[in-house]
DNA sequence: CGCATCGATGGAAACGTTTACAGTCTGTGT
DNA sequence: ACACAGACTGTAAACGTTTCCATCGATGCG
């Protein structure tokens, strides 16, 4: 009984119909009540589900969007990949996940895959590709990208507004009293963009910019720079480019026998889905990933029609929470006031 | 300049060869290594690329593997799907991912789709849909699930051992000293199978069961059921089902002013990605969600060689970390009620 | 010298659809 | 009674591959 999958022609014997018209009852088309109705019950009696592969051969569209995500352990890009997919269903279309692991080998073979399986279309997820590599990649198929890792050239794209997230960052840190604030930066080119928004922010306030420490994207260099960080005199307050180092800043500070938020104040950036259970919850610049892919997704879509909308920012919002507050003392704090003062235990 | 993409025929007339020729050049047939140097340099000057879309459908075979996942944003099944990915990399196949949000009818869709594409395997993640249903969904298509959340029938399937973590856990508790362990349990299958084996462990350590709450597999959840749990008296130390619940037990608890492992120890489960980096780090146990997709990429394409292995569980690993310790109250573990424990070490 | 063998090739038939086109009815207005 | 519209339906040609089969020289062997 395990016969091979029916196929229109199967269906179409058992109603008594030509092959035409069966595909025309299966797709909305003109056709008589009388074998609209044989053909329901052929199908249901035959089990009968249409070959995609076949379809998709003569009409050279797939239904499918191809989406390449560095990697989905993280939140940020299942969030994203989640909102791709939000539009993707309300077109009866769907998401196909491909993760280059932040190879542009992986990268460039993935489009390739994703190209011979005739996506209609591209959503490029941190790309690394250089511009004319990327170019010859995708051909004619459609792109979107969103928080591009490399040059831009005339795709549509989306990009959080990392300045406006980073000036409400430093703001709020700025407007509870701190006036040496420290740094830890990223190395990509998100990371890049807030560092400098940071120096903006803190030239903006009249300030001096403070210690910047560059790292890894992880706790562990998170971690690494805060370490250097904290040996710095009268900082009071941190933005870290991520949530991830900002863990690791916490981290450093702990060791040191530093309390959060009062000898010193974190922020963080991304809102990861457990920034709010850390100890103490974190205060962070929450990046909305799932709008992020919505937006994505659209411009993928739509890109045809509008094409004078190359980059489209989406905006931030700064999440308070309990990693911030004023500084306790500005002219005691420092490690220096409670070196070797480890509370626990 | 935007010419529709080259087909095979045009790579035939570019090289002076017949398309069998051409195909057979791209497959690793015989051909003479004149032809091939010319088809060659036809492919790239054409930039051709193959459509596996065309090829799928005389083939029959897709190279890819449906999965199934609940939910992109679960770190567990992200590492999941990782472990898919790496044995299909190596086989030169590809996964194809879809999301039903834990919802039996958007499950039931997704493997609709995937058959449509021909997938020529089919991984499933979390499966609620019951036996038959499940069967009439995948027809002739080869399955292999992990930590199915329905009842098992005769497909392969690959599960933790659930019940030698928990009682590595237990145990660990047990061995630091503690008497009255509470437990907070999840409601699905796997919640329900750890449950038991927790009240295994206790019974046959010839202890009564602690307290055991159960609730939803989420943070609120954890602190809801611990609220509950907390109230009780002389509970020192707490295991729950997942990770998740542990930090809902761990806000619970410093609501409570209680100190943890100091007045409760915290034992979880799964160790997802920041369970290391929580106040204080989570004694947990590992589910190594990479290794079972792993096994189960494997299992779906093995199937047919070995169809006597229907059931692989994979261990679990303890992790002991900072919120677990011996209970502080010296009265309740004096050297009688230490009589019975089974120390190891 | 004839015959089987072999390596390389091309022709053509699939695979399961969609869809342009050409029919076949039935009823209707003249 | 006639043409003609209109509503349905069927035939057949695509879509881009793989693969079976036949063909064709050339080579080796008896």
């Amino acid at each position: 009984m395990s016969r091979s999958r029916p196929t229109i022609h199967d269906v179409a014997r058992e109603a008594r119909a030509s092959i035409a018209t069966v595909s025309r009852a299966l797709n909305g088309g003109v056709v008589s009540a009388a074998a609209l109705a044989r053909i329901e019950t052929a199908v249901a009696r035959l089990g009968y589900r249409r070959n995609d592969v076949a379809r998709g051969l003569v009409t050279g569209r797939s239904g499918l969007v191809g989406v390449v995500v560095p990697d989905l352990m993280g939140p940020l890009y299942a969030q994203m990949a989640r909102g791709i997919e939000d539009v993707l269903d309300e077109r009866g279309m769907h998401a196909m996940l491909v993760t280059d692991h932040l190879e542009p080998a992986a990268e460039r073979r993935a489009i390739e895959l994703l190209r011979g399986r005739q996506v209609d279309g591209l959503v490029l997820i941190g790309s690394r590709l250089p511009a004319d590599a990327l170019r010859a990649a995708v051909a004619g198929t459609p792109v979107a990208h969103v928080q591009r890792d490399g040059p831009d050239d005339g795709d549509p794209q989306v990009r959080l507004d990392d300045a406006a997230g980073v000036r409400a960052a430093v703001r709020h840190l700025l407007d509870a009293g701190h006036r040496r604030i420290g740094h830890i930066a990223g190395t990509r080119r998100d990371g890049l963009e807030r560092r400098d928004a940071y120096l903006a922010a803190m030239a903006e306030a009249g300030l001096e910019p403070g210690p910047v420490e560059a790292g890894e994207f992880t706790e562990e260099g998170g971690e690494a720079a805060a370490e250097r960080l904290l040996g710095q005199r009268d900082v009071t307050a941190v933005f870290c480019a991520s949530d991830r180092m900002a863990v690791g800043l916490l981290h450093a500070a702990r060791r040191r026998g530093l309390a959060v938020p009062d000898d010193v104040s974190v922020v963080g950036f991304d809102d990861l889905t457990w920034a709010r259970y850390l100890h103490p919850p974190l205060t962070t610049v929450r990046q909305p990933g799932r709008d992020m892919g919505r937006a994505a997704a659209r411009l993928v879509l739509e890109s045809p029609f509008d094409a004078a909308v190359p980059i489209l920012r989406v905006a931030p919002t700064l999440v308070v929470r309990g990693s911030s507050g004023p500084p306790s003392d500005p002219h005691v704090t420092g490690p220096a006031a409670r070196a070797g003062a480890p509370s626990r235990r």
